[in-house]
DNA sequence: ACCTGATCATTA
DNA sequence: TAATGATCAGGT
């Protein structure tokens, strides 16, 4: 593990630095061997990425750099360098959120900036020979903040409501909820109707691919 | 080809 | 169980 960054400069420099090099290249510096493929190793890129930037890596609900404000979040892209997936986030709370507003969410403080790194994610590519783009340091525009903080709103109203069993993945126009669980077995605590505690599966937040393309294309091509 | 619900590993 | 890191994969 490398230390960690002192400043936003420090941190940018070491992802610049980064910019080019293979997985297997990355991999080999950090000492640790590459998976013949991301099915149970779905997080492994991220963690590669954490360690040569000096994240603090732990299952904290913080950003990866806390004292600098930063989210760290890598991105599989296509050819023509489309995001291919979604993006996490984080839990949602099912529980507690009345009287919740977006300026103290959790949600928004992982938003408000993050450190995206591009990486080829198509599955013909061999793991090792992906390789990782250059590093775009973003904050919500205006427009962004306004758009995200709507969706927010709107499902963590149905939540409040008891509304979860009729949330989709359909909801947000750039954020929207997905269960995020090991399967579709586990429980947590939610309000059902009339606000009495219900169990249901865990959701998270994701960024929809339209948006994070939004947002890689503004900045690489203008 | 894309989207949505499901899933995988690991730590505290 | 909740949090981190995400991608898988079948149905449309």
């Amino acid at each position: 593990m490398k230390p960690r960054p002192k400043s936003e400069k420090e941190l940018l420099e070491r992802a610049q630095a980064i910019a080019g090099f293979s997985l297997l290249e990355l991999a080999t510096e950090a000492g640790v061997r590459i998976p013949k493929n991301l099915l149970k190793n779905k997080g492994w890129i991220g963690k590669l990425l954490e360690w040569h930037l000096g994240a603090i890596s732990k299952n904290k609900a913080q950003q990866d750099f806390e004292q600098l404000g930063i989210e760290l979040k890598s991105i599989p892209i296509s050819y023509s360098g489309k995001p291919l997936e979604t993006t996490s986030i984080c839990l949602a709370p099912l529980v507690g959120v009345h009287g919740l507003k977006w300026e103290q969410s959790h949600v928004r403080n992982k938003l408000s900036r993050i450190l995206w790194i591009p990486v080829e994610g198509d599955k013909k590519i061999p793991l090792a020979k992906r390789l990782v783009g250059s590093p775009l340091l973003w904050s919500p525009s205006k427009e962004e903040e306004l758009k995200l903080k709507t969706d927010w709103e709107e499902l963590m109203e149905m939540i409040a409501l008891g509304q979860i069993k009729h949330i989709t993945a359909q909801y947000g126009e750039a954020l929207q909820l997905r269960p995020k669980a090991t399967n579709s077995r586990v429980l947590t605590n939610a309000y059902g109707t009339s606000g009495k505690l219900i169990k249901t599966l865990p959701r998270a937040f994701y960024l929809r691919t339209q948006f994070t393309d939004n947002i890689l294309q503004s900045h690489f091509f203008t």
